[in-house]
DNA sequence: CCAGACGTTGTT
DNA sequence: GTCTGG
DNA sequence: CCAGACGTTGTT
DNA sequence: GTCTGG
């Protein structure tokens, strides 16, 4: 995903009452691992944003490495599953971030990297996707707060290129998602859904975005995919 | 009961 | 912490 | 997600 | 093939 937007700038989008979070570098790269602007319900019922770590520890984790496993968390499927169940229920999050990446699927036995495509809104502006956070205590008892991101399956947009998206939540359900309350679950089905049509233009990239030590504006200019297998699947639209 | 996983993606 | 598998 | 490593002994 | 690091 990419991360452009200073926290200030998100902090006024997201009518956020407290910022707590250092200034994290401008990327066009962010990879697991590595921290993102995360706003969510402070246990003093504030707004509160913070930088926190992409790829969930649980607080129960006894290794933090269990974060690689789940970078990603399935809407259907969130409410049984026990590493995120209590967390869906009051430790909602939302996410922005300025456009994401996926890879086109290839056919069967093909030998060729994955074709990278870049998501974002027409206009550039921040997408806000949902998300969990939790909080893990290390050996010294240091907090290390991390977070997940929700995904659905793709819309008409994204068929082409993959079958699954992050979750984007539209500014008149991020209240909703930061309550930190249980949601009825037929309410979290109508939240965790595909983004509507035309929200977001996709074109492919290069493939410099496949290793995360790459970064820079260079990584989300269009780039035609090369290469003799390119057409199997269709272009996608936008 | 205890031990061990706790997840998604995509690929075949 | 909670669930699943043995 | 993709890329890159995947190991031990013993030395400075 | 599978795990770890970014």
């Amino acid at each position: 995903m990419t991360a452009t937007t200073p926290k200030d700038t998100l902090a006024r989008l997201l009518e956020v009452d407290e910022v707590d979070a250092p200034d994290l570098p401008v990327s066009w790269n962010v990879a697991p691992t590595q921290p993102v602007y995360v706003v969510a319900t402070s246990s003093s019922g504030a707004r509160r944003l913070r930088a926190l770590r992409w790829g969930l520890v649980p607080n129960w984790a006894k290794d933090p490495r269990i974060a690689a496993k789940l970078i990603n968390a399935r809407a259907e499927t969130l409410s049984k599953r026990p590493a995120f169940r209590s967390l869906v229920a009051r430790r909602r999050a939302l996410v922005p971030v300025s456009g994401f990446y996926e890879w086109r699927g290839q056919p069967p036995g093909a030998r060729n990297p994955r074709q990278p495509f870049y998501f974002r809104r027409p206009g550039a502006e921040p997408l806000v996707f949902a998300g969990l956070w939790d909080v893990w205590f290390d050996a010294e008892d240091r907090p290390l707060r991390t977070c997940t991101v929700i995904t659905t399956t793709a819309n008409k947009t994204m068929t082409p290129v993959h079958h699954r998206m992050p979750v984007v939540l539209s500014p008149g359900h991020w209240d909703e998602w930061l309550n930190p309350e249980p949601l009825r679950p037929g309410r979290l089905a109508e939240l965790l859904v595909p983004a509507p049509e035309g929200l977001l233009k996709s074109f492919p990239v290069g493939l410099a975005v496949n290793s995360a030590l790459n970064d820079g504006p260079e990584l989300v200019e269009p780039h035609r995919p090369a290469g003799a297998q390119d057409g199997f699947w269709p272009a996608p639209a936008g």
